[in-house]
DNA sequence: TATTGTTATACTCTATAACTATA
DNA sequence: TATAGTTATAGAGTATAACAATA
């Protein structure tokens, strides 16, 4: 919803939160997805390694939970991730219904490499805030969306 | 991507601005939708409306190009527009290949009505926060994707 | 030749329903 | 009966290519 960005914003538009947030939204993507092209996985694989990363192996549905994403979903992004051997997938012996993904040395280095990037691009966005201003914004959509 | 929101944030996602515009996004839009529902009508649509009684008649394109929409796009907005008789279509004379769309009566009622619903909804979404930090977040939102 | 609106089409993203294998 | 993963499928949402009418 955002093919051209260098034109005035609509006053009546640009004070709907809605409106600003779409538009910041699909403006990060675009960046983010720009800088992280050279790496070849998304920006929704890369989130699956950082939450494997964060809180050790899951199953699908588990991860899918931390991520957001329903467990159909999940089916590509997991697939996506073990074609590329960024994790291994092994029936849980405790319950063979499930896998337990877990993250390996592959995913861990590209990981490293993608969090840089991600980094970067996001500094890149952010570029007219100073740090306490990016702090400040990140602050206030954490308090928007926490539980 | 976002079919679950009372669980807690993963930690290492909780500092991706992405991760964070994706999720806020995502929930006000959920919230918006559900408080407009009974006027019939789309956020798309208002945002159509909007900024018609913002900058006066203007063509599917110059509309389009305001709301950051493909023309194609556009064609499915203007549509229902016109089939809800919340604007006018008339061949520019200047002009015979555009057309001039030019907000009824029932349209500026309409969106007066959808103006105070959206602004609910946002106070909404936005309880947790400040009146003065709901304009800090709009002016930092507003600096990132200005022009 | 270029542009406005339009259609046909395709692509992305995501969810619902139904299946299988396990519990 | 219920749940984890899977598949088929359908629904948004949006963009590209090609066309008619007009410039």
């Amino acid at each position: 919803m955002d093919p051209v960005d260098d034109r005035p914003l609509p006053e009546g538009l640009s004070d709907r939160l809605g409106f600003l947030l779409g538009r910041a939204h699909a403006a990060n993507r675009r960046l983010a997805e720009a800088r992280l092209a050279g790496l070849g996985i998304g920006v929704k694989t890369i989130g699956a390694l950082t939450v494997l990363a964060d809180e050790g192996p899951l199953s699908q549905q588990q991860l899918g939970q931390r991520m957001g994403v329903d467990r159909t979903t999940m089916v590509a992004v997991t697939n996506e991730l073990d074609d590329l051997r960024l994790v291994t997938r092994e029936r849980n012996p405790r319950d063979r219904r499930a896998y337990t993904l877990r993250l390996t040395g592959t995913g861990r280095r590209l990981l490293r490499r993608a969090t840089t990037a991600a980094e970067r691009a996001e500094a890149e966005f952010l570029a007219e805030l100073s740090p306490a201003e990016r702090q400040q914004l990140k602050a206030l959509l954490r308090r928007l969306i926490a539980p």
